[in-house]
DNA sequence: CCGTATTTGTCCGTATGTATG
DNA sequence: ACATACATACGGACAAATACG
C-alpha cells in the first residue's frame, strides 16, 4: 500500500479512481483477493488512505470489465467464473490469437522473427533446467511479443482483457516438463508458419495452441466446483 | 427522462448508478449525445433528478467499456473513435462473427434455420419496397438471431460490445438498394453454408461479410475527420 | 421474531484545477 | 499576465438495507 501512498504523493496527471482501479486489479491478479471474496469499501478506503468515493468509482469500472461482480445492497465481489464461461473465454481468446498470428505472418520483419526464435530457445533452456517459473514468464513474454509485433491495438486489448479474466480461475498445477515441451513445440510450428508467410496455417496452429490451454485447464480440475452468489451484470 | 423517473419510482432491485449507466448508454446510442461532446456532471444530475455521485460512478463504468473517455480535471467525453481504430474494431468483429457462424453450423436445428431464412426473405421484401429502415431493423434481428442460436454467451457479449462502439462512428449514408441486395445475398450464402454443415465455409463467408461492413464504412467517409482531445485509458 | 451493528447507497460541501475575459 | 467563473475531484454525513446475535 505504500506504493499507493507514493503514487498519491507524486500524482499530477492521474486520478485517485484510476490509481485505486489499478491497485484493485493488481490485488486480484496477484491473488491477494480471491474469487468470491467481498470487497469492503471502507476497509479498503482506510487501507489505501482515501475516501469511499474513489473506491466506488473504481469498482464500477472493474465490474464493467468483468473482474468484479456487483450485487445491490451487498457489495462487490471478486468475480467467480463458472466452468462453462471459462471454456467460452478460452474459445474467444483462441480466435483472436489466431487472427493476430495470421496478421503477423503478413507483416513480420526479420528482427522480430529473431526475437521470437530467441524466446523459444530460452524456453527450451528453462524446460531443460526444470525451471517452470522462468518458462511461465518467458511464455507470457512470447505471447506479448506476438501481440505487439502484430500491431493491432484492438486485438491486443481484447486478448489481454480475456487473459485477465482467466487469471480469476484457480490456477491449476504447474505444467509438467512434458507439457511444456509440447507447448513450446507448438510455438515453434506457429513461428515457422509465420516465417513462411503462411497466414492461414499460422492461424490454424495458433488457434489449436490456444485451445491447448483450454484442454490443459479442463484436465486439471477434478475438484468439485463451488459456487458463490452470482449477479447479473446489467448489459 | 420521465423513463428515468418511473424507473426510480419503481426500483427495488437496481441501483441508481445502473439506471444512469443504461440511460447514458441509451443517449449515446440514440445520438442524443454526439461523439466528442462533454458530459456535464451537474447538468446531467439535475436533468435526471439524482446527485452527482451516481453520475460519476456510472461514467467510470462506461469509460471502461469504451463508450466514454475521461480526461482529468476536465471531465468525460463521448468517445471519439479514430479511423484506424474503427478499422481495427471491424477486424475483431469479423473474426468473432466468423467463429460464431462456424459454431452455429455444427449445432443449428431446423426451426432456427427456418427463422433465419424467413428473416432473409423479409429483408428481400423490404429492399423491394425501398424500405431502408425496415431493412436496417431486420438486419439487426438477423445478426442477433445468429448470435443467440450459436449459444455462446461470451462471443455474443464481445460482439455486442464492439457493435456498440461502432455506433459511435458517424453513421454514414443509408445503404443503397444495390448494396442492401448485395449484403442480403451474402446472408443467403452464409446460411446456405450453415445449413450444409460446412463450418469452414460459413466462417469464411461470415468474415467476408463483416469485412464488407468495414469496406462500406470506408467508402462512405469522404468528409475530413475532426479530432477531439483523446485521453489514454488506463490499461 | 426482534433489535442492534455494520455496510452499502445517496447526497452535499469544500478544495483544486482549468478555461476565459 | 491576472482575476473571475466554472467544472471536476475528493471527502464526509445521513438514510436505507442487510447481517448477526
Amino acid at each position: 500500500m505504500s506504493d499507493v501512498m507514493t503514487a498519491i504523493a507524486q500524482r499530477r496527471t492521474q486520478t485517485l479512481t484510476g490509481i485505486v482501479q489499478d491497485e484493485i486489479e493488481r490485488m486480484v491478479l496477484a491473488g491477494d483477493l480471491v474469487a468470491g471474496e467481498r470487497i469492503n469499501e471502507q476497509a479498503l478506503a482506510a487501507r489505501l488512505g482515501v475516501s469511499r468515493g474513489p473506491i466506488r468509482e473504481a469498482t464500477r469500472g472493474l465490474v464493467r470489465s468483468g473482474l468484479l461482480n456487483s450485487v445491490v445492497n451487498l457489495g462487490v465481489f471478486v468475480r467467480q467464473i463458472p466452468d462453462d464461461e471459462a471454456s467460452e473465454i478460452y474459445d474467444v481468446r483462441a480466435v483472436v490469437f489466431g487472427f493476430v498470428c495470421q496478421r503477423l505472418a503478413a507483416r513480420i520483419v526479420p528482427a522480430q522473427l529473431e526475437a521470437l526464435s530467441e524466446l523459444i530457445a530460452e524456453m527450451d533452456e528453462a524446460i531443460g533446467r526444470g525451471d517452470g517459473a522462468s518458462y511461465y514468464r518467458l511464455n507470457l513474454s512470447f505471447h506479448d511479443a506476438i501481440l505487439d509485433f502484430a500491431a493491432h491495438g484492438r486485438a491486443k486489448q481484447t486478448y489481454e482483457a480475456l487473459i485477465k479474466e482467466t487469471h480469476l480461475l484457480r490456477q491449476s498445477a504447474l505444467a509438467s516438463a512434458e507439457r511444456m515441451r509440447e507447448s513450446n513445440g507448438e510455438h515453434r510450428e506457429i513461428i515457422a508458419a509465420i516465417a513462411a508467410g503462411d497466414g492461414e496455417r499460422a492461424r490454424i496452429l495458433a488457434e489449436q495452441h490456444a485451445h491447448g490451454g483450454k484442454r490443459r485447464w479442463l484436465d486439471s480440475r477434478e475438484e468439485a466446483p463451488r459456487q458463490e452468489p452470482e449477479a447479473r451484470n446489467s448489459a
